[in-house]
DNA sequence: CGTAGTGTTGAATTGAATCAAGTGTCGTGG
DNA sequence: CCACGACACTTGATTCAATTCAACACTACG
């Protein structure tokens, strides 16, 4: 199921017309390698592997599919799939959204390098919401059962994905706390901030980074129209707060957009 | 650990004035006794016993500790305490809350008999957030240390936990989007709902029912101002679609409410 | 019996949505 | 390589749902 073709680097680039990445730290992680394992994967110490000794991570790697690259737009599942697998993001970006009964979608999430993906599905056994692609990305899917039956023999697979669940948990919980009381400019700075230590978890600049969503995408996530997103967008950027330049921004100021938040 | 009173039911009725309970099946589950086991529990049908057979749940048993009861206000733990135990509702209900930097709270869930509390720890090893008792209530505690190595030895347990956490993070979602889109009315007809089905799910009814918690709550619950948490019940009430009495709430026309949510 | 907490209702205000009109950007096919 | 069309984004003017401010009623409890 995986000799498929390396596709390489293509489109790395995508979406800059700035000479942009030669100048910085890389703005992406490319490699949407198939041909990779769990032990020589560069994101083995935040995926699931962490905790796992050289065995065990060998005995994740058996379990572990590796599809070839996604498209933007194509779809790891849609809501009310059966669901089969949990699924760890290696490359690229992914969106969750669910739509309402008039049509028009909500998104649930984001996900970026590293970051688990299908767990609303495992009480019902459906996925609670459809999953697509940013960007040219690549996925590594794991069998749910293969990896309930591994994490009854491992322990420390089993300790780690609690873990796992239980910080979605934690998460969605704060963004409870950010929907309910939060104005349009503390949820977006809250958003950016967010963004910004998820990239650099994966070693990427945490002050320089390419948007994979688009404004109506982050709107949808935040409860916000697009329309807000972009005059807050111009406003932090009037403030000196960030730099936008289309999908591309910078925070120049850190600690101001961690005031914004913190004022709620 | 546990032989302590057993407080029998001495608060059943409170706050009740009216001779409500009298004439209608029960509004309340009220054994707040501590000498009760797993396999003797009404509600071992629902919390962590099920799909455990007669032997497995007697070891389950073995690591559940049955406090005392919570009186009103009595918190089970505090945000940023250490984690230690995920907690199983007996009798009565909680809520969890966290404070933002202005001291003023945001309840981010209300617990139920058979529903669980605390997962929101296991990540991190400290709460994120408060949870108090909103009335007379007991709990059974589950040290999170003695569920991990029973879930590794009781396969049907490992895979029942993670369908709790995995519902747990499908029900923050769903309320992600609630708090995203959806307007005053249909979030607090949404909530109605809610509370009806979880209600039938113990066997009590599903269209009458005390409200445990403070309109404030369900304001912050919901992203509202008590003001307005008011005003959409007085409104509900004059189209007929409900009947309140201060925290005595009776759906009348379920069907008409779930019109309301489903707008969105 | 009085006081603090809880709930209701009204009037004024406001933050974000909506409506509307544009510009910018990207991918496609000629 | 350029032109075209679709989509993404921005900005302004107006509207509206919910908040805020304010006053008051009810309830429960020491």
């Amino acid at each position: 199921m995986s000799s498929v073709d390396t596709t390489g680097d293509s489109r790395t680039t995508q979406g800059d017309s700035i000479p942009l990445q030669a100048s910085v730290p890389a703005l992406k992680i490319c490699p949407h390698n198939v041909n990779i394992s769990c032990a020589s994967c560069r994101l083995n110490e935040l995926c699931l592997p962490i905790a796992l000794n050289k065995s065990e991570i060998h005995q994740l790697d058996e379990i572990v599919e590796r599809n070839r690259p996604y498209k933007k737009g194509d779809h790891l599942y849609r809501q009310s799939d059966e669901f089969k697998s949990v699924y760890a993001v290696r490359s690229g970006s992914f969106k969750s959204y669910v739509l309402s009964d008039n049509g028009q979608g909500r998104v649930t999430g984001f996900f970026l390098p590293g970051e688990i993906i299908g767990m609303d599905g495992i009480a019902s056994k459906q996925y609670a919401n459809s999953t697509a692609a940013l960007e040219h990305s690549s996925i590594c899917e794991i069998p749910f059962s293969q990896l309930e039956r591994l994490s009854h023999e491992l322990p420390n697979l089993q300790h780690h994905f609690f873990a796992i669940m239980g910080n979605e948990i934690a998460k969605d919980q704060q963004i409870h706390t950010l929907l309910s009381s939060y104005t349009a400019e503390e949820r977006t700075a809250s958003f950016l901030l967010g963004l910004s230590s998820r990239y650099s978890r994966v070693s990427l600049s945490p002050t320089r980074f390419l948007l994979p969503m688009t404004r109506s995408d982050i709107g949808e996530y935040l409860g916000l129209t697009v329309e807000t997103v972009s005059r807050i967008f111009t406003g932090l950027q009037k403030k000196g707060l960030i730099e936008v330049n289309n999908r591309e921004i910078e925070l120049l100021d850190i600690n101001a957009l961690r005031a914004i938040v913190s004022t709620s």
